[in-house]
DNA sequence: ATATGCATGTCGCAC
DNA sequence: GTGCGACGTGCATAT
């Protein structure tokens, strides 16, 4: 048998009774698995697909996530999200993955006819994941110094971390407009426009009479957008993501700006 | 050296200098590049993200897609998509994979502090991927049979197989009046409808005086779609994929159900 | 090249 | 559980 405490264990591909029952063990003890091999491949769910014999990876990790990989693409070409019950089974002496996912019911079969690598890895993960410059930093800088999206105005409950509703900011300006902020973190669309449009109609409804104004706060605007917005009475203000890192956490790379500038 | 026409093909953890070298060249060489160990990653683009060290599987495909994949979850905690510029070195004794992407310009850094496999994968797949139920496949089925819509509903140009302009389904009444089809493989949400209210004002711009119906084809709605389309004046109709599919190529599961019925 | 909308989108969060 | 909107969305397609 193989040895244990290893991050990876390789199985003989031809000993296909002891890869379906290694790896089915595998599976219960929250282990990876990984094969490489040749495999036909049929979904049946909210749409169908099938896919013909060719060389994939496929990937079952310890949530029952599912990922069958073509040798290109970005996207898997079939796969099953966490929580899927998976099983292993020989048939015809082929080895066959079923994933079966309920709500929605969906099913992939991965049929491999042949196999060139399959292993089991004991991956251990703690590592912590960052993201920065979301729409959510967006909208803690515009907290921050509301100012860059306009002079004097002043955020209603600043203080209260949450988006109020479906609204990202809600202000007043100078002149004691009420102001509603939808902030995007890419180039503002059509989209953007109807939704914020709909805010403010909504908001216009439960304050009574008194117009509102609606701020789209994006990097750019498509020209659609420019259109749609002055139809729509809907103002725009461009602000970068990167932008409101800096506003946050300050310039980091000052030094190295300074230096860049010192050179050129 | 490793041996040749494998699928497969191990390399040496411990011989770094080896690895660079030769995940460099089987990189040139169209292969599909597998690493599993212990990482940290740091990428900086369009967001910022940074990945504390733990083990992951970073896969590098032949159309320089790259996918660095955590334990859990269906989605790669850092990836790039194909295309971008990809660069193995060894630094400090890592062995750092750098891959760059123009346009965003975008850099994905991921440093193997500790290497379990490393694999050259020499993958054939001319397979062919079909997939069905898709929006496309519910426009044919509502152009081949207007009437699972409405009776008497009349489409527009059926024999032009694309779209107008960005209405998925243009048709006439039995009444005379416009309608114009929104069609949603998944429930139609408020999205839909402020999307289609507008393609309806649009239309009604251009045609002039006259009502324009606009209808939601979807297998179902929410709550909030159907509150908002009753003050917009969108209808609801409902219509799944799978029964598509069956006006397209006819029931294909009747013998079965046939069965079913004859057991129970 | 840019913009627009689909996707087996997935995912998280609020209700 | 459902609904809603973000996402480093990716991706094809039309302009």
């Amino acid at each position: 048998m193989e040895a244990k405490l290893e991050k990876v264990t390789l199985l003989d591909p031809s000993n296909l009774e002891n890869v379906k029952n290694t790896l089915g063990k595998a599976l219960n003890d929250g282990k990876v698995l990984l094969i490489i091999g040749a495999c036909s491949a049929d979904y049946i769910g909210r749409a169908r697909s099938e896919l013909t014999i060719g060389d994939r990876i496929l990937i079952v990790k310890s949530d029952r996530s599912v990922l069958l990989h073509r040798p290109k693409s970005y996207k898997p070409v079939n796969w099953q999200p966490p929580g899927s019950i998976v099983n292993i089974s020989i048939e015809e002496n082929d080895l066959v993955v079923k994933c079966v996912r309920e709500k929605p019911r969906e099913t992939l079969i991965v049929r491999f006819i042949e196999i060139y690598t399959v292993a089991i890895l004991d991956l251990e993960d703690e590592g912590e994941f960052s993201l920065y410059a979301s729409e959510e930093d967006m909208r803690k800088a515009i907290l921050k110094n509301p100012a860059i999206v306009e002079e004097g105005l002043k955020p209603v409950s600043l203080e209260r971390p949450v988006r109020s509703g479906f609204i990202d900011v809600e202000a007043i300006d100078k002149n004691g407009n009420i102001v509603v902020i939808e902030i995007k973190r890419r180039a503002a669309d059509v989209d953007a426009a109807l939704q914020l449009a709909r805010y403010v109609r909504d908001l216009e409804k439960v304050r009574g009479i008194g117009k509102v104004r609606g701020i789209v706060v994006a990097p750019r605007a498509t020209a659609e957008f420019r259109r749609l917005a002055r139809s729509l009475g809907i103002e725009f203000k461009p602000l970068s993501p990167k932008r409101c890192l800096e506003i946050l956490y300050g310039v980091k790379e000052k030094k190295e700006t300074t230096l860049d500038e010192f050179i050129s």
